[in-house]
DNA sequence: ATCAATCGAGCAAGCGTTTGCTCAATTTTA
DNA sequence: TAAAATTGAGCAAACGCTTGCTCGATTGAT
């Protein structure tokens, strides 16, 4: 059987209750009396057991984490993982530990957020995407549980807590970046329409364009998943138009493989014939072939802040209006992007 | 407020342990009387409060994770979030979840399981590394507490439930593919020494030297960090041997794809002067340049069955004696390894 | 029609902590 | 020196749920 207060309280000669605040040091007990308690404790190998804890409590010490639909397809992109890094070290850094619901359909997730949440099963939620009409948003809102949203929400987003990168700067900088190469055929590949990340990165890379007296040209935006396969079908496509495009701004790194890999495929060099750029810079953007120019975003960051600000939130020390934290981003140049011509460089 | 079992009996004008038992689906509780707490229930918006049933109750529907220590070096191997992905599609469909924590040194790790254990936050455990003395294990042990390895344990192996791929033979298969092609002096390197994995592998590798009687040069096994950066050094110490290899067996893609940039860089083009084969076969080693020839482990597959083999040992359903699990692999072959003459393959 | 068996539902005692109150002992103040 | 203030610790009531037991009502057997 599990050792109890009682047990450490009978050991130390104490009240159960006098146990209970020697935990929570409280200055109500003296010092000796804690000396004395907190060594039976060691000497019983006592834990307290979280359950009862947080029942009589009302708190859990922990984090929900909600990824986007189908889960399991989705820690296939490294963004997850990473992010989950930054998440796990600031959550473990003030003894938060985490927990997660995966599910395959919408309904599922939700259903899982909502357990979570009126099950009293976490303190506070972080949504790891940012999806237009998202129900587990509109829930969370509702309810005023404390979350925060990676990504910019959708609808009123003053009022919510989120952290992101400035996506539409962003992809404005890459689409000017290849613009300054001498590209003039510039495509888009991005992934789910739905997604913020994705229409950020568009509207960017657009607005560039139009700066550049560029007209934006239907045919050259393209949609596909956020995964290699799709990547390499939206590119089949792209080159099967009249006048392809010589450089590509790609929504995703391993969009972007996919990219890559197709047309190396299909006999044409990167990036002398097709130019490469996309984002995110996970860790095998610098292994691939040729090595991809990618912003970096910092996705580590990302996760860090967002557990920060939820921390905050939680403990009641955060603002009651949403608070926005944006992480900055760099491009990083790589062989897929090519270069301006030889002589210029050495110039 | 939150709702309450009370609130829902009062509403459905039952006593609190009727509703219980509706919940339970005990078949105490007469159709009717269920239909109508039901809907009370869902009028009410009612869910149950897991810590007050896990009190109650003494089990917590949830499956702790035990990530090498410096976890948060390790999410950056793709293995993590693929045997992540197994484990969570298995335990959703059994209605667990998922309960992480992480440390970055080895003693974090373990107060950390004790707190899930003593704690009771969780009905049990995987442990998703093999190290030789590993505390974290030991302690599983000697409490008796449900939990579950993923990779060969040290120690008395047979009392534990473990889920591995046979990594002496894929070590042996892989060694001999390449003896097959013509390679006579095949090189290894591996992950750290402590690691079942790294052993296993750097076994098999010395059996098909030995059978194919090829001595075993103790210079032609080098040790490195399970990640890129590692696998680039260790290929530079291979190559300043007098007599450099032309062939090695790497025992991950992520010191692989360290190992081919530096040959790039170095200027050794793969596989004419130097062929490389590694193991576990994850997403980007399709993407890699050149394409590695890796082994399919089945990453998904190990956490899968992990938590099969946790979930029936919870519940009591599992035989008392350790369960080992074998999780079949095999090659796939890529460009870098290359392959015998053309004319040879014509044939 | 009577008694035993069966069924459906309620009572109340936990599960292990926290915390507002109470109260005795000690120290301070007048 | 007596009264007031302070300190240290204990009592007991939650927190929300489960479950062994009890008990009245229904059903079936005699």
């Amino acid at each position: 059987m599990q050792i109890t207060i009682k047990d450490v309280a009978k050991h130390a000669n104490v009240a159960p209750s006098t146990v209970s605040r020697v935990i929570a040091n409280s200055s109500r007990i003296s010092q000796k009396t804690k000396e004395r308690v907190r060594s039976s404790m060691e000497e019983l190998g006592y834990h307290p057991n979280i359950h009862a804890r947080s029942l009589a409590n009302r708190s859990t010490q922990s984090i929900g984490l909600v990824m986007p639909s189908a889960a399991t397809k989705t820690l296939q992109n490294p963004f997850f993982p990473e992010v989950l890094r930054g998440i796990s070290t600031k959550a473990h850094q003030n003894g938060y530990s985490l927990y997660m619901t995966t599910g395959v359909t919408e309904e599922e997730v939700l259903s899982g957020v909502i357990e979570m949440v009126q099950g009293r099963r976490v303190d506070g939620v972080i949504v790891l995407y940012s999806r237009e009409d998202d129900k587990v948003v509109q829930y969370l809102r509702q309810t005023k549980f404390p979350f925060v949203v990676v990504g910019k929400p959708f609808g009123d987003a003053s009022s919510i807590t989120y952290v992101d990168t400035d996506n539409y700067l962003a992809g404005r900088e890459v689409t000017k970046h290849l613009y300054n190469l001498g590209h003039r055929c510039i495509a888009f590949i991005g992934g789910s329409d739905k997604l913020a990340v994705t229409q950020d990165r568009r509207n960017g890379y657009a607005t560039a364009l139009m700066e550049a007296g560029i007209p934006v040209r239907e045919d050259y935006i393209a949609r596909a998943e956020f995964m290699t396969k799709g990547g390499a079908k939206a590119v089949r496509e792209l080159l099967r138009l009249e006048e392809p495009p010589t450089a590509v701004v790609v929504s995703d790194d391993m969009m972007a493989l996919g990219v890559i890999s197709t047309l190396s495929e299909m006999g044409l060099s990167i990036p002398e014939e097709v130019a490469v750029v996309s984002f995110n810079n996970v860790y095998i953007a610098e292994h691939s072939n040729p090595p991809l120019t990618s912003v970096e975003i910092n996705i580590f960051g990302l996760g860090f802040e967002a557990t920060n600000c939820l921390i905050e939130q939680i403990s009641d020390s955060a603002p009651p209006y949403g608070k926005r934290v944006i992480v900055p981003h760099y491009l990083v140049v790589r062989q897929s992007c090519g270069q301006k011509k030889k002589t210029e460089v050495i110039e």
